[in-house]
DNA sequence: TCAAAGTCAATCATATTCATTCACAAATAT
DNA sequence: ATATTTGTGAATGAATATGATTGACTTTGA
């Protein structure tokens, strides 16, 4: 049998049946233990399934933003070590972004640099900012509900007016073909926005949003620096990823 | 089985009955005591479920309305009765501006038209026009600690490049000489740049403000009509007074 | 309050799964 | 024909998941 029709196989099964164990596949394939582990492998790399432990589950794009309040319990040790991280390079006189999000708002409680000007589009964390004593810009334009963030083409707009020496970014999911994506489209262009007005550009992310995708990419590997929690074997070769243990 | 397939299963079962032992879920999947706990520690540090003392819980957003409604009861009856009338006179496909203040939140509450969009400079307000599902843009500019307003000379900017069709503004200060008055000179830049932009101007204010003045003046009577809770014989003369009674 | 029953986290031994390495065979290139 | 590459399967030890056991803790009911 063809290496390709295997493979072709198994992505079908995988997503017919959303999980399936490695044995399962030896039985149905008829092949090798190590067979079936190099196809697994090679199709988690093209992002076609995802491997865990003991086989392999259909890739699943969420397609909501969780409600903040949800959001925010998930993950907190991971998010406050990484948020710790991006803090500590911020220095004196940087004109800062802080894209809104669960994780950028964890940076704001380990920010010390207080000569610095931040600018954000999460009303949460401008919030924040002012009750810690720092001076913050808060972006201006439609407020969607869900995560209490300004986004829209005002927004986009009035983050062009700016010229950012350092800013961080949250992510629903990165992955190794789909890049860094996030659920919603507006959301994803004040993103974009941002990102290109800014200098040193690092992207947020617990190490669970490794493979994960959400509908709408808004930058790609080359685009930023990664800050998470543990080094990652698959993406390091790929993507600056900076372990914040 | 896969631990993966394991956890969805928890996951699902416990959103379905809401509650779950651990005696149950191994019956259920036939696994150990000990892996069921370890699944359900994982789970619950993940947010995806709730562990308690027995077995597990699924997670529940409450709503924390809480103090909005304990605020409406403390709420003065003057006040509403003023915010109730100003919330009326907006009308379908308004462009409304809604200054910050204590006295200009209560309106958001009695706001009906979902086909006007609403600009603030308040953060407090554009979270509560969203939550009640109103379209509402956020003036952009650096936030203002002690009332978490957005000001200076960007948000002014930001203004400017709006023509609204009504607008309701607060004060703390309505005197016979020395007009509207606030204690905050870039809140009453702002003040006074988002009455240039607009057509049918309100000043909020409950009858104990007549007669006090406050440090910056930002308007004068022939700028706005004055919504209070009752006729003031003095005032009437010179002022455009609307009772809320 | 107490004791009994139930529940829990920590530990350990076992079983499974994994990545790596090597060996071999088939396909391809020189 | 010979060398090189490619695909496959087997073997290894390391990593991980699992299940049983233990003693500590919590709840329950008298």
């Amino acid at each position: 049998m063809l290496a390709e029709e295997r493979c072709d196989k198994i992505v079908s099964l995988v997503n017919e049946r959303k999980s399936v164990t490695v044995q399962e596949l030896m039985d149905y394939l008829g092949a090798s233990e190590s067979t079936v582990r190099r196809d697994l492998s090679s199709l988690d790399s093209r992002g076609e399934i995802v491997k865990v432990y003991g086989g392999a589950v259909a890739v699943t794009v969420k397609p909501h933003d969780d409600d903040v309040r949800q959001r925010r319990i998930l993950f907190p040790e991971e998010k406050k070590l990484i948020s710790k991280h991006a803090a500590s390079l911020v220095q004196k006189d940087d004109f800062v972004y802080i894209d809104a999000g669960t994780t950028t708002e964890y940076i704001i409680d380990y920010l010390t640099e207080r000569d610095a000007v931040y600018v954000t589009n999460a009303v949460s964390h401008a919030k924040k900012l002012t009750q810690n004593g720092f001076t913050v810009y808060l972006a201006g334009g439609r407020l969607k509900q869900s995560t209490e963030a300004v986004i829209g083409s005002t927004a986009a707009n009035f983050i062009t007016r700016y010229n950012f020496t350092i800013g961080f970014w949250g992510t629903n999911g990165i992955h190794r073909t789909m890049g860094f994506t996030t659920p919603d489209p507006e959301e994803a262009d004040i993103k974009r926005v941002s990102m290109s007005r800014c200098k040193r550009r690092f992207i947020v992310a617990d190490s669970s949003k490794f493979g994960a995708v959400s509908p709408v990419t808004f930058a790609d590997f080359k685009d930023a620096s990664v800050i998470t929690d543990k080094k990652d074997g698959i993406y390091s070769e790929c993507a600056n990823i900076i372990s914040a243990n």
